[in-house]
DNA sequence: CAGTATCCTATTAGATACTG
DNA sequence: CAGTATCTAATAGGATACTG
């Protein structure tokens, strides 16, 4: 039963969700934009440790596509674009925030905490390592 | 720069939680199971319209793994396995609700509603058709 | 019944070179 | 500077046959 069309198909809004912000980078970047409010590409860019251009670039406008950022072109030599968060975007924060905490800060500061610290944290939860 | 092994390089909270709950189908057999409580195996499987018997084991695994389900095996024939929710598995409800809830509805109500319905529910968001 | 094993396809991520 | 184009690699997801 194959998918021919390149459609995602989101049957519920726990998938409508989860594609937004899920993903390897997607959540990062709206966190991140979160703390510096605005920032260009090439600054995500090294917020964002190892990721590259052609999956950075993808991410934004996925992002963009989906009203999460908003992306502000300044029509200069050299080039100037500025990406910050949307009123949507912002309303996703407590939700980043609520997995932060769950997902082993034992309160809602700590989560809050950890979430400014998501782009350099080495947080090590109890996974096994098969 | 590779990573050779396979395994996952969980670096902040906001990735360990979307690893446990994100992808096709954990966040819907995490719903499906928070309300019917106990389920066999096919039982999930019929909730899940569409799922394959390979992908939906390797899911369960890894909920077992992460502790947000447990298998209780009964040694008779013909076999017998019933899946339940553990305690971190019915934490993570009140995340999965609230991404219910910002993913469209309106209200705290309307979006613990979406979730009980969401094995079926048709819910398309304003997402452009690119 | 509750899965495994195997094989295959689709999607996502990454490296790198190049451009207005 | 802020990307795009192109190619390759890795991972997720899927179909189907088989088994204790």
């Amino acid at each position: 039963m194959y998918k021919p069309k390149g459609e995602k198909d989101i049957r519920c809004p726990l998938e409508y969700g989860l594609n937004v912000f899920g993903g390897k980078w997607k959540a990062r970047i709206i966190c991140v934009l979160s703390q510096k409010k605005t920032l260009r590409y090439n600054a995500i860019r090294s917020e964002m440790t190892d990721i590259s251009d052609a999956v950075l670039a993808a991410a934004l406008k996925e992002l963009q596509a989906d009203e999460i950022i908003v992306r502000k072109q300044y029509d200069e030599i050299p080039p100037k674009v500025e990406y910050s968060l949307t009123e949507k975007g912002e309303s996703a924060i407590p939700i980043l925030q609520s997995i932060c905490q769950w997902s082993g800060a034992s309160s809602k500061e700590e989560g809050e905490h950890l979430m400014k610290q998501c782009q350099k944290c080495d947080y090590k939860a109890d996974k096994k390592t098969n």
